[in-house]
DNA sequence: TTTATTTTTTAGGCTTACCTAAAATATTTT
DNA sequence: AAAATATTTTAGGTAAGCCTAAAAAATAAA
């Protein structure tokens, strides 16, 4: 049994972990938690007993096999939860993040699994995001961004990068949402602005809201 | 924002308190929360700072409207998600009081309030126990027992006092589910156990079970 | 390759929520 | 009403999880 503190940093880890041969350091921990880097030292070395993580004093941390197992749970929870809010409860998706923050601790495996069977035992969370499974394995779908993409080429608007609510709501007043298909058909030479079309309207878009668009193209 | 365990000793003093006027006492608070006496006097003072308690040195506490009102909105969220565990997610009635622990600690209204829509706008949980509404109202329904009824007398079976998972299992077992008409046929002089009548069967039940069952008369 | 800078760890403190044991108060019994 | 018993509080201690400030190690720059 793990505490919420301990489960935070276990998924602060998974989702810093960008090389799994590199550690993730202290201060990415401290600050993705809002804690402070003494503090993670100390919960780092917990875990590293507990054969969670591999910690080297300066030198960070890395999941061990049964770290990443828990962390993946821990995300399974979490999307469930927020496909629950969304599908059932009439949630947006720029709401669920901090209520699923809350949900992902509870403990039951058999909730947990119910949970997924009843919402008919979805891949993806709101945010496109893909949901392990009760194994813990994960489906990573390679992650292109609209910028990626060339003049003509169309995406399917799959996910975010950044799930701020801040971004969520930006995207829902300009209608961009989960599964349209966007065109690329200018770009801008000044600022890189993309000039997109969306459904049967065309709209301008930063390049730095494009980079956060996760696609598939078609 | 409170604690867990200082929601945990609100909901305590609410369940112990039979008579308003009177104090609960700090030991049945510790009892019912399995930890010390010493522990709840801390945190008695606490609640006490706080308005949620009016706390006297050794004469017990008693809820503030505030805390009652506190109170009556774990009990709540408690109570809906027991609904949502056995409707939704195929749980029996003895399988969800702790999960349902942990799910009172949630804290989103909008959640709560959404759950109540989706689950239509529950009266009571699975046990029989009434669910207080968004405002802290709760509809007190007078606690009759079957031990209660004279002979020839019928009650529908619509909660249990004792709400322990063993108990629960043994009525499952027994077939007596909530709703389902008793009709007490016959007392045995002896030991005052029932013979009573359920459906098309009779059976014998202890005076102990009937008076851990709530009804109301027909 | 020293020096300067940044990162990380250690040391020492604080708060919450527990605990045990002893002291104080209340209640019951004689 | 005094003595015995039970209940409650106080005093002092522990562990988790946070903090700040100083020391140590790693990295970057001169």
């Amino acid at each position: 049994m793990l505490t919420f503190s301990e489960e935070n940093h276990l998924k602060s880890i998974f989702h810093l972990s960008s090389d799994p041969e590199l550690g993730v350091s202290t201060n990415s921990i401290a600050d993705n938690l809002n804690t402070k880097a003494s503090s993670v030292t100390e919960m780092l070395k917990k875990l590293n007993d507990k054969n969670l993580i591999v910690y080297k004093k300066y030198h960070g941390a890395q999941l061990t096999e049964k770290g990443r197992k828990t962390a993946l749970n821990i995300i399974r929870k979490h999307r469930l939860w927020e496909v629950f809010l969304v599908d059932k409860l009439n949630f947006k998706w720029d709401e669920v993040h901090e209520i699923a923050e809350q949900l992902e601790h509870i403990q039951s495996k058999k909730l947990t699994n119910e949970l997924d069977k009843f919402l008919n035992f979805p891949t993806k969370d709101p945010h496109g995001d893909p949901i392990p499974n009760p194994a813990g394995f994960i489906k990573f779908t390679s992650k292109l961004k609209l910028s990626d993409l060339n003049i003509g080429e169309t995406g399917k608007f799959i996910g975010v990068k950044d799930s701020s609510s801040t971004f969520l709501k930006y995207l829902d007043k300009r209608q961009i949402s989960l599964g349209c298909n966007i065109k690329v058909l200018h770009q801008e030479e000044f600022d890189q602005s993309l000039h997109v079309g969306l459904d049967d309207t065309n709209l301008t878009i930063s390049i730095k809201t494009a980079s956060n668009l996760y696609i598939t193209k078609i």
